[in-house]
DNA sequence: CCAGACGTTGTT
DNA sequence: GTCTGG
DNA sequence: CCAGACGTTGTT
DNA sequence: GTCTGG
């Protein structure tokens, strides 16, 4: 799955790679969690953008915002029929800019963390839904959610599952409220083959409290 | 009809 | 909001 | 995803 | 063991 990943890039960059106006307040992340603010790509009324969302979506017709916690992910599999993702899926589908992303592999001697990033540190694209909620006190919370598809070679070592990566040239294909459903649906269980670098990390990320570049420092195993 | 669920992962 | 179970 | 709580009463 | 919070 994918409950732990990175974003550290200027905002330059991340607005050269996904065609937005830069964004003010965006600081380098080496431990972003569940329930935290991510950055989310759109396209909004009036364009695409890029704003923050509440990561875990929380469904519209939640009556508090906790359920969010437990939908940090949708599986491709069976996005089309649930509840809570069909809706999202057919209208409002995001990506989720990230520099990598953590795995947990679980050993007979506890657990180990992986990172995995893409050839050069490109920025990768993570499929998503968002979805907004009418809080009681009439707050309107944006939320989101990623989608997870059947790891690929580099990542099966460590665990089953992975974020479905979206190529740079598959953006607008994604976004674009046109797209035809099955194509996406296809799509997003048999994403375009992906290059991943994987090494271990020190068990820091563990810990939500802690950031810093140190976290991605490769680790003996 | 109304009430209650609506999810993923991992582990077994 | 919509579906399932009773 | 992992870490940390998981409870009530009364007092501050 | 299971739920909540980050």
């Amino acid at each position: 799955m994918c409950g732990r990943y990175t974003l550290a890039v200027s905002p330059a960059k991340l607005a050269e790679r996904f065609a937005l106006p830069p964004i003010s307040d965006l600081q380098p992340r080496y431990n972003i969690a569940p329930t935290q603010p991510v950055v989310v790509v759109r396209e909004g009324n009036d364009g695409r953008e890029g704003v923050y969302m509440r990561w875990g979506l929380i469904p519209s017709w939640a009556k508090d915002a906790s359920v969010g916690a437990k939908l940090i992910n949708a599986r491709s599999e069976t996005v089309l029929e649930k509840p809570s993702f069909r809706t999202a899926f057919r209208r409002r589908r995001c990506l989720i800019p990230a520099s990598g992303f953590y795995e947990w592999q679980t050993t007979a001697t506890g657990k180990r963390p992986f990172y995995f990033t893409l050839p050069d540190d490109d920025l990768m694209a993570f499929a998503g839904l968002w979805e907004q909620w009418l809080a009681p006190d009439g707050e309107v919370i944006e939320s989101c959610t990623i989608l997870t598809t059947t790891a690929n070679e580099i990542v099966t070592p460590i665990h089953n599952r992975m974020p479905v990566i979206v190529p740079s040239e598959f953006t607008a294909f994604w976004l674009d409220p046109a797209t035809d459903i099955p194509r996406l649906h296809a799509f997003c269980l048999t994403p375009p083959p992906v290059a991943l670098h994987r090494y271990p990390v020190g068990k820091a990320v563990n810990q939500v409290r802690n950031d810093g570049p140190a976290l991605i420092e490769p680790a003996a195993l």
